[in-house]
DNA sequence: GGGTGTGAAAGCCTTCACAGCA
DNA sequence: TGCTGTGAAGGCTTTCACACCC
């Protein structure tokens, strides 16, 4: 089912930010840090460029922000930086729980791409007794019964779900009644969430399935 | 930069499959094995309720595969899975190398879910003479100058790049130069790769990202 | 001159709604 | 009657092209 939702949210001054657009922020936001501190300014050509984009579109894009440039010139860098982390939240922390410590959930608790980008991996949790208890770093894995604890203490903000399909969207509920909002799904099956909650998927197998569909055909993009 | 690639390869019967309908169809193919031998058919409306989209998406997604359905009744079950399968090349195996052996990369390798399903992990490759040589199942990883043999004796159809950011590239070009014309990427980087070559990307860094924006502006499907 | 900001056009994708067949 | 297959409509997204400002 899945009914089309009351769409139009996230606004600024009107004008809302397109989900097309919002998902390419992250990559301009890197394309700026990549920058350093020596590039005062930057063109549209050369951000769409090292973003792997258009021009147009990543004028575009940056006018739903608001008018941050300058004609002739460019966007000021360290300004765009700026408005960019605060449109992304990351002005904030959000602390993350990972759901189910198996070879995906261990080696996302052990990646350090997250705590330093202002994601901290804030608490473990597992179903099995054989992996309750074990530590990773600093983190010692917490029986499932307690998400909604783990949840409350940590002021967790975003579940991250590895753990086995069938426990999906048991898990999912979980962390949506314990009041999550956000959720990165790395279980291989759909999950069904209320409107007032992100979701978004990451699922390894279905990514080599498209692959192999264009390995028989002929590619078209097969970019997301 | 990244000018428009020419369009369309993907076709049958002169009718090309949109990208976006490839996407969803592993998630069909998912949802009508999870049914069972005891459902002979299923209708456009069952398929929707458990892949998590609409009636009509799903009519309109199957009819560019062909016409299988029947009106009145549905589709037939397994006759649409092995459809499907033929679609998305899951009649044949296409053996993987993974580059970048470090907490992901060993994660993937270690990882059941690819070679039960027709992706076989026939090669590991690094960089760092700490892990060349190293063992994860039966797979002595290599050494990264050894990346074109590897590709030609393991005849690899997909590259999984699971280096730092800035060997990505390299990797991606050496990868490509061995005959190599489907990559998996999650470098946080954006690659550039030739329109014959077929690129998806998985970034853990720009989903959380994702998240964090709709935490703060409200959600709007957020979905992919 | 150089490069942004933005209406307008074009292209995809989704949804509607119903003809048509089992 | 029930459900598929599909033109047509509608909505997003991308791209164009140029007015406008530094």
């Amino acid at each position: 089912m899945n009914e089309p939702y009351p769409r139009a949210v996230a606004e600024r001054g009107g004008k809302r930010i397109p989900d097309a657009t919002v998902a390419r922020l992250p990559i301009y936001l890197r394309s700026l840090l990549e920058l350093g501190p020596q590039t005062p300014t930057v063109s549209s050509e050369q951000l769409a460029e090292s973003a792997g984009v258009n021009a147009a579109k990543v004028r575009k894009d940056l006018s739903y922000l608001g008018s941050y440039g300058t004609r002739g010139v460019g966007y000021d860098v360290e300004y765009l930086q700026a408005h960019m982390r605060r449109a992304l939240g990351m002005t904030q922390d959000w602390p993350v729980v990972i759901v189910g410590i198996g070879n995906l959930g261990a080696a996302l608790a052990n990646y350090g791409g997250f705590g330093n980008r202002g994601y901290p991996v804030a608490a473990l949790v597992d179903a099995s007794p054989d992996v309750v208890g074990r530590t990773f770093g600093d983190l010692v894995v917490r029986h499932a019964d307690e998400l909604a604890e783990v949840v409350a203490e940590e002021h967790i903000a975003i579940g991250v779900i590895a753990t086995p399909a069938p426990a999906a969207q048991a898990v999912a509920d979980e962390l949506i009644a314990a009041g999550v909002r956000s959720i990165l799904n790395f279980a291989p099956t759909v999950l069904t969430v209320p409107p007032e909650v992100s979701l978004r998927k990451v699922d390894l197998a279905v990514e080599m399935q498209i692959l192999s569909f264009y390995q028989q055909h002929g590619p078209t993009s097969a970019a997301e």
